[in-house]
DNA sequence: TTTTGAGTTGTTCGA
DNA sequence: GTCGAACAACTCAAA
């Protein structure tokens, strides 16, 4: 008989996938497995521990309908799938690429060690199929989107009718209720939520006042849904349309500059930014963690992240420079802590974003691009509903007053915003700041 | 090989 | 308030 695994990681869903697809079409009997990873397990923060852990008890009933259920195993992966492969005799092990660096080397010990059948599943064009003339990956995304967009999708196998293991192996592991609903069918719901409001997309996605997103970003991340899945469902003449498969190519680029450049997760990708003059500023960096940095929407979108684990796509971008630019902190610390708290946290997707923003990395935005907090809370939440939302100290202000607290009399400040504090940095002495710290690295780079 | 056009998301200043 | 220019050069990707 024909044993297949496969090796469920990012991916957690049985619709769509082509790991599952393959080993049911390939094998006679299949064995669904999860490897608990302490390295990732134990660092893993609460809620992100418990959007996890809802994912595999979902993907465990799925299967129990089809008279399987999900082995889940505890240890190094590669050890604990070498064993399992001993033990039942399996011929071949199923599962989808993944591009982080820490995977990529488990992956690469497994590919050493264990006849894995590799799939791409969890990107709409696998890392590296989207080729520029000369062969190599993109750097930039305007080009990267136009060959994304011309490019055929390569088809995705079609599942077959093997028999499911029904051996649990060790119990699913505890954690908290998810803080969001699990599983595929959650997911399914989800995008059949936003296609009813996707052609709204394109003029209102930059409001974080207004609930427009798609949500999907969790599922994206754990596979609870595929990016394939998504863009058939989305696809489509409008603007909004266009505009969220677009986000969805950005994601694809972000995949593949982690796998052509994995030493941008902890290095600038541009040379002549590795060596900028941060600040070492403890207190400035626990006040932007807290949300007191007396700047409101950096303030609410901080809080945001503490509460809930996501944050609107403007507001991130308006957190992350506020770090980096205002307070001149270093981009790795901000994209560390964003992406433990985030649900959606993914290194290639968090750390892409971040050098952008920073100005470090790929198709980065020129350096003296620098986000105004109160420009953009001006226009992005233009009454202030999203800022009374986190920052209820400052329910009572009009919306004018809202995005510069600082500007009302010091008796109106202290009766109406009890305990906010004021701006912990000028930003605009901040600006030149940050203008001299690039230009210096710069100049000492070309020096060099 | 060389040339050419273009580049997610912004801000500020002065007319 | 609105508009265009400046901000800085560089590198990517395609012709």
């Amino acid at each position: 008989m024909n044993v297949g695994i496969v090796w469920f990681r990012r991916d957690l869903r049985l619709a769509d996938n082509p790991a599952w697809s393959a080993a049911t079409a390939a094998c006679d009997r299949v064995i669904a497995a999860f490897v608990v990873d302490p390295q990732l397990w134990d660092r893993c923060y609460p809620r992100r521990r418990a959007v996890l852990a809802g994912n595999l008890r979902s993907l465990d009933s799925v299967l129990a309908a089809r008279g399987g259920r999900l082995w889940v195993g505890r240890g190094e992966p590669v050890e604990t799938l070498t064993e399992l492969v001993r033990q039942t005799g399996a011929q071949a092990v199923f599962a989808n690429r993944d591009v982080s660096p820490y995977a990529a080397r488990r992956d690469e010990a497994a590919s050493a060690q264990l006849p894995v059948r590799w799939t791409d599943g969890c990107f709409f064009h696998a890392p590296g199929s989207v080729r520029s003339r000369t062969g190599t990956g993109y750097t930039v995304f305007t080009p990267y989107f136009r060959a994304w967009s011309a490019l055929a999708p390569e088809p995705w196998p079609n599942s077959g009718s093997a028999e499911l293991a029904a051996d649990p192996g060790a119990d699913l592991p505890a954690a908290d209720a998810p803080p969001l609903e699990a599983g595929e069918e959650a997911a399914e719901r989800r995008l059949a939520a936003f296609a009813d409001q996707v052609d709204r997309y394109a003029e209102e996605r930059d409001r974080p006042d207004l609930d427009i997103t798609s949500k999907l970003s969790v599922d994206l991340k754990w596979g609870t849904i595929s990016p394939r899945r998504v863009v058939e469902a989305l696809a489509g003449e409008s603007p909004g349309r266009a505009a969220f498969v677009r986000q969805v190519a950005w994601r694809d680029f972000w995949a593949q500059v982690m796998v052509a450049r994995p030493e941008t997760a902890s290095t600038a990708l541009r040379p002549e930014y590795r060596d900028v003059r941060w600040r070492h500023d403890p207190e400035g960096f626990a006040a932007w963690q807290q949300g007191r940095t007396g700047y409101p929407l950096v303030d609410a979108g901080m809080r945001q992240l503490r509460a809930e684990g996501w944050i609107h796509n403007r507001v991130r971008m308006v957190v992350a420079s506020f770090l980096v630019k205002d307070l001149l902190v270093d981009w790795r610390l901000g994209e560390r802590h964003m992406r433990r708290l985030l649900l959606d946290g993914d290194v290639a997707q968090n750390v892409g974003n971040w050098q952008w923003v920073a100005g470090t990395g790929a198709d980065a935005a020129p350096y003296f691009r620098i986000f105004n907090p109160v420009r953009q809370s001006q226009r992005f939440d233009p009454a202030g509903d999203y800022i009374r939302r986190w920052v209820p100290e400052l329910a009572d202000l009009s919306s004018k007053e809202i995005h510069t607290p600082w500007t009302l009399g010091p008796l109106q400040l202290a009766a109406q915003t009890p305990g906010y504090p004021t701006p912990i940095v000028d930003h605009a002495e901040a600006r030149e700041r940050t203008l001299a710290a690039f230009e210096a690295a710069r100049h000492q780079w070309a020096a060099e």
